[in-house]
DNA sequence: ATTTTACTTTAAAAAGC
DNA sequence: GCTTTAAAAAGTAAAAT
């Protein structure tokens, strides 16, 4: 009797121990991203809710306090790519990029949920760069336009709002390299001009020339 | 009824487990391997590639096998076949003919129309769709088992498929899934 | 700056860590 | 869970030219 007991206070004293650790570390991931207080609690309401699942089973916590972060950013419409995330969590992007499927399977977090407007990112982009309302708004046309072109299907959309950003900064006369929009987007300079080359091309945009 | 006439289904890769009913003393059997690979260490099996059929065999010393690479069930029986004829070369007795398993079948394929796939997520239930991360929607058939994989082009990966019925199955299933949420028809305009 | 090579995703088995 | 093997899809990354 008293064995079974001690197994179950080590059982929980585990489980208070994990939630403890797992805790301090979405503390200090979100205290360096900066995140706003409501995204660290979604991303530790779907913590426990994850750990009520069993869905931490194989996998480390590191990853799927991540994983959740990235999934509450995506949920309250808080653009952060995951490149940003995988820089202080101490997993490799690839374990936590697995880590936030699973858990978007298993919480039914559906794509329709998840799905962050490209016009968030240029915002977000757009901030780091210091561009005007007038190159958001013009990128946020070209975007339009792509879609509605079938220009952006499997595409990633950062380096689709890269390149955007990058051609409306060129008409609107703020211009930013390729590499300077490349950086905040987290894409390399190759994307950002493959993504270029098709929307200049297929939209018949005239750029001025640099 | 769905529409199938358009879908193309392309066999790619099929993986089989082969048990040999033999004893196998690794050593001696890397003689018989030209290219092969065995480093205990990393992975307890030899590596072994034929030309003809061009598959890759996993060898173990339980005498079970794993082989792939090949572009039909054909070529796994012959690939073991042949293993068996140079084998028996160096003396391995067998406690009766092999059997094989077909373990999973990979597909490329075509839907034959190109989809918006922002579309597909948002209206598809059970896919996921992470851009980012990979350019494809990952579907989920449950029976029979089998996952595919569809890309903004309209071509397709299945996979999981213990077979070409099921694998053929797997996308009509699918195909009945998207015309049910209407989207087969809404013509993507111009272009 | 462009080309080549490599890796992302899916599935499954083998024996052992 | 991981290790190894094969193959496609289309995108992106890294390395080479």
């Amino acid at each position: 009797r008293l064995r079974k007991w001690q197994s179950r206070l080590r059982v929980s004293d585990a489980a208070e121990r994990n939630l403890a650790f797992a805790l301090s570390e979405l503390d200090r991931i979100t205290a360096q991203l900066k995140l706003p207080k409501h995204v660290e609690e979604e991303a530790a309401r779907l913590y426990r809710e994850a750990v009520r699942k069993g869905l931490i089973r194989g996998r480390s916590i590191e990853s799927v306090i991540a994983a959740c972060v990235y999934a509450a950013c995506r949920l309250l419409k808080v653009p952060r790519t995951l490149d940003e995330i995988s820089d202080i969590a101490r997993v490799e992007k690839k374990e936590i990029g697995r880590s936030y499927r699973f858990i978007a399977r298993n919480l039914n977090l559906t794509p329709k949920k998840l799905f962050v407007k490209p016009t968030d990112y240029v915002n977000k982009f757009a901030d780091e760069l210091g561009l005007s309302e007038k190159v958001r708004r013009r990128a946020i046309e070209i975007l339009e336009e792509a879609y509605r072109r079938g220009l952006t299907s499997g595409k990633s959309p950062a380096g689709l709002v890269a390149a955007a950003l990058y051609i409306a900064s060129l008409l609107e006369g703020e211009k930013r390299t390729q590499r300077e929009v490349a950086e905040v987007a987290r894409v390399t300079e190759v994307t950002v001009r493959n993504r270029y080359k098709e929307l200049v091309e297929k939209l018949g945009i005239k750029v001025p020339i640099t | 009824m769905v529409d199938m006439s358009k879908v193309k289904l392309r066999i790619e890769n099929i993986v089989a487990s082969v048990d040999l009913f033999a004893q196998l003393d690794l050593e001696k059997v890397l003689d018989i391997c030209p290219n092969s690979k065995y480093n205990p260490e990393e992975f307890p099996g030899i590596i072994c590639r034929f030309d003809d059929p061009k598959v890759a065999l996993l060898i173990f010393s339980s005498g079970k096998l794993v082989v792939t690479g090949a572009k039909s069930v054909q070529d796994i029986e012959r690939a073991v076949a042949k293993l068996v004829q140079k084998l028996k070369g160096i003396g391995v007795k067998f406690k009766r003919a092999p059997q094989i398993d077909i373990q999973n079948m990979v597909f490329s394929g075509d839907i034959g129309r190109e989809f918006n796939l922002d579309n597909v997520a948002l209206t598809l239930p059970n896919c996921e769709y992470e851009p980012e991360q990979f350019p494809g929607v990952i579907y989920r058939v449950k029976e029979p088992r089998a996952v595919i994989l569809l890309f903004s082009s309209g071509k397709i990966v299945c996979s999981g498929a213990k077979s070409e019925a099921d694998a053929w199955e797997a996308v009509r299933k699918l195909l009945r899934e998207l015309e049910k949420y209407g989207l087969m028809e809404e013509e993507e305009e111009e272009l």
